[in-house]
DNA sequence: AACGCAATGTTATAGTGTTGCTTCACCCTG
DNA sequence: CAGGGTGAAGCAACACTATAACATTGCGTT
């Protein structure tokens, strides 16, 4: 874990919401007064993202980081089309049911992606 | 249906794999022998996405015609990342589950993704 | 000092998707 | 048939997301 790889963690508990690359990018540039290049950002993001720290949100090109790095995540992710937060959950009950769609199609499963779509507690009012 | 949008489609299903927008765009252009711009080709995908019958997968960026477009679809996909398939499964549990979740946090869902990455059973041998 | 290695910097470019506006074809109505 | 409305498609430019290729830095080891 490096300076940098710790800021850019910071900056996502800090954001609150799913963050895109380049938005890091910016807060990063301007929080350390220096430009950092897309490469960057990307490759510290792909550490975090295989140190289990931080997630990726497929339909939303955007980074969350990850409620509980220590257990393997089965997450999937609740995302409010209106005020943009997510909210992670675990079930395991889904990853059960998807490794036994898996087992019988013979199929050999490395990565998961649920994200469900939607409003929010608050915003549905 | 358009002509356009007829020839999107039957170019998903002769594809045989998830394709991308401008793999989409370069066909399009090729088999009708002038340029055609991502503006319509995004249409056309965004028209029939609206129909039910074709899917976005978003871990791929990339577009798949859809198995059942009669049903409301509850379909998740298992995509292999050897040969680039992806296999189209329902599987109403799973729905279920996530709609109890959702229920929990009071979340009201309007679209789902569930995507599962790994090596289908004939590339796992 | 010399080397090896991992992380980061730099520049350019590839890939994916959208905006805004125009044009076309068709259908409807008078 | 003329005029007007509508939805689809054409077009140019641009915005956003991600990667390639190569150079540099810094640190630990020998």
């Amino acid at each position: 874990m490096t300076e940098l790889r710790r800021r850019i963690l910071e900056l996502l508990w800090a954001s609150g919401r799913p963050t895109g690359a380049y938005e890091l990018i910016e807060a990063v540039t301007l929080r350390d007064s220096r430009p950092v290049g897309p490469p960057t950002v990307y490759r510290a993001l792909e550490f975090l993202m295989a140190q289990g720290l931080v997630s990726r949100i497929n339909s939303l090109n955007a980074y969350v980081p990850c409620v509980h790095p220590e257990r393997d995540h089965d997450c999937l992710f609740f995302i409010c089309s209106r005020c943009r937060t997510s909210v992670e959950l675990e079930d395991p009950r889904i990853g059960g049911l998807l490794a036994e769609d898996a087992a019988v199609l013979g199929f050999v499963a490395t990565r998961r992606t649920v994200e469900v779509e939607g409003m929010c507690a608050q915003c549905a009012g």
